[in-house]
DNA sequence: TTGCTCCTCACGTCACGTGAGGTGGC
DNA sequence: TTGCTCCTCACGTCACGTGAGGTGGC
C-alpha cells in the first residue's frame, strides 16, 4: 500500500482511529477500496503534523467547517513552532559569530573598528542596574533575568554590559549600568560609528589592566573616547569550560574627530 | 533555581550529564555556583533542541571548534525541519483557499473568471498520462503517484488534472492529459487569461453534462473555447466523507477576442 | 521442508511531568 | 501533630519502529 507503513496501520487500527473493513480466515486485514479513500484524509492531515486524536474526533463530525477549524488551530500551531526554530536558528548564528570573532580575535591588541550597516549589532537593554552594597554584579545580574523573563527576552543570547560613558567604565569596569542582551531582533542597537576595541581573557567582569591600556592607548594616539562603552563576550560559559578564559570584546566610542582609523 | 525545573536536574542527573557536585546527610541534591555555570551551558543547548546525548558527548571535549560543529550540525536539522513545516503551512493555505471557494461557489453557474497576477495558480505537472485500455483513471493516477515520488513531489497537495485542449476534455473529460500537483512551489503556473469556469458535483473523474452545458454556454455567448482545460478539486477525499459530494472546478481557457467579461 | 507474508505482544524512543508514598527537620 | 521541601520509584506521553515468536497457505 502506498503512502503509509503497515506498523502505522496496525497503530491506527489499535487507536481506533482507521480499522480494516473485514479480517480474513487467516485474521489478515483487509481494506477496501473506498477505505484507501479514508487513508488518504489520514494521511494528509497527519502529515501536517495534526495528532491523530484530533483526527480522529474530527471523524465523527467531519465537515468542510470543521475541517477549516481545525486547519486554522494548526496554522497557529505551526506559527509557534516555526517562530520557536528561528529563534534557536538566530541564537545558533549569534554563537557561531561570537566563537569565530573570538578564535580570530588577536587579544593583545587594540584597534579601531567602524560600525556600520555591515556589522550592524542588535540589543535589547535590561533595566538600569543598583550596585549598591553588592558586591561583584551577581544581585543586579539576577534582577536582569528576572526583569527578562517578565519582559519575555530569551536568555538564550548571549548578555553583555553596557556603560553609558567612558567614565562610567573606567571607575567600575564591573559593573555596567546596564545589562544587554544581544538579540538580533532587539529594538535598540549599537550606534554607528568609530570604536577603539580591546580583548581581554578571564572571569566576568574581571578587566585586568585592559581599561588602562585602552585609555592610554587612545592618548598616544590622540584618540578621543567618548559616548558609551559596549562589553560583549565572544567565548563565554556556553564555549569555554573554564571561566577565567571567557574571552571579552570591549568596544569604547570615539569622537567623530578623533585621528582616522588608517593612521593607526 | 531559575532556568529549569526540578523534575529536569533529577532527570539530567539520572542520565549521567549532570550531576549534584554533593548529597546532603537528608540526601538532598546540593549543586554549587560553579555548577551553575555549567547548567546554564546545558540549558541553552538544550533549549537551541540538540539532543542530551550530543551535549554530552560534547562535555568530555568542550572546545569552541567542536561547539561550532555541533552547533552547524544543528543548524541543519533546523532547516529541515522548518522546511517541514512550512511545506505543512503551505498545504494548509492551499486547502483553505480550496475549501473557502467550494463552500462559496454557486454550482449552477457558469461564468467567466481572469487568472492574472492576484490569483496566481502554481502547480507541477506529472508525466503524461497513457489510458489504453484502462478503466477509469486509476492505473494513470498511480504511475503519477508513483512518479511524483521519485521526483520528490509533494502528494498532500490537492491534485487536479490537465488536458491539453478543449477538445480532449469534451471527448473524455475523466481522462486528463496530465495529472497535477496544486503545490504553489511549482515551477509551472495556469497561464494568465481569461477562462470559462463551471462547477460540479460527483465522483472524481465524473462530470456530468457539464462539458455540454459549458460548451452550450459559450455557443449562445459568443465565446470561443481555446487553450488548456484545468480541472481542480475544491472539495475533495479530505474534506467530504462521500465521494458523490466532491466539488470539481473545471476552468476552461477562452481566447482573447471572445466577447468581454462584462457583457455577461 | 523451505520461503513468504501476515499476525500478536512487548519493548524502546525522548525529555521530562505527574502522582503515590516516604523522610527529615522545623 | 501539621506543613514544608525534598527524595525515590513507576507510569504516561506520541506515533510508531523493531524484534521475538508464531501461523497459514503455496
Amino acid at each position: 500500500m502506498a503512502g503509509t507503513s503497515q506498523s502505522a496501520l496496525r497503530y491506527y487500527d489499535k487507536i481506533g482511529l482507521f480499522s480494516p473493513a473485514a479480517r480474513g480466515a487467516n485474521n489478515y486485514r483487509y481494506y477496501t477500496p473506498l477505505q484507501l479513500i479514508t487513508l488518504k484524509f489520514i494521511i494528509v492531515l497527519a502529515d501536517l503534523g495534526i495528532p491523530l486524536t484530533k483526527i480522529k474526533e474530527l471523524n465523527s463530525h467531519r465537515t468542510p467547517i470543521n475541517i477549516i477549524k481545525l486547519l486554522l488551530w494548526q496554522e497557529s500551531r505551526l506559527d509557534r513552532e516555526m517562530h520557536r526554530l528561528r529563534t534557536a536558528y538566530s541564537i545558533i548564528h549569534k554563537y557561531r559569530d561570537n566563537i569565530q570573532n573570538g578564535l580570530f580575535a588577536n587579544e593583545e591588541d587594540i584597534c579601531v573598528e567602524v560600525a556600520d550597516d555591515s556589522n550592524e549589532c542588535r540589543v535589547i537593554f535590561g533595566p538600569e542596574n543598583d550596585f549598591r552594597g553588592s558586591v561583584g554584579f551577581y544581585a543586579p545580574f539576577i534582577r536582569f533575568c528576572e526583569s527578562a523573563k517578565r519582559n519575555r527576552i530569551n536568555l538564550n543570547y548571549p548578555v553583555g554590559g553596557y556603560h553609558r560613558s567612558v567614565k562610567a567604565f573606567l571607575n567600575a569596569p564591573g559593573q555596567p549600568d546596564r545589562f544587554i542582551s544581544l538579540d538580533p531582533m532587539g529594538d535598540a542597537k549599537i550606534p554607528d560609528g568609530r570604536y577603539l576595541v580591546g580583548y581581554v581573557r578571564g572571569y566576568y567582569g574581571e578587566f585586568g589592566d585592559l581599561p588602562q591600556r585602552m585609555a592610554s592607548y587612545a592618548e598616544k594616539h590622540n584618540l578621543e573616547l567618548k559616548g558609551a562603552v559596549y562589553v560583549t563576550y565572544l567565548l563565554d560559559e556556553v564555549t569555554m569550560t573554564k571561566p577565567d578564559m571567557y574571552l571579552a570584546k570591549v568596544a569604547v566610542g570615539l569622537s567623530r574627530q578623533s585621528m582616522a582609523s588608517e593612521n593607526i
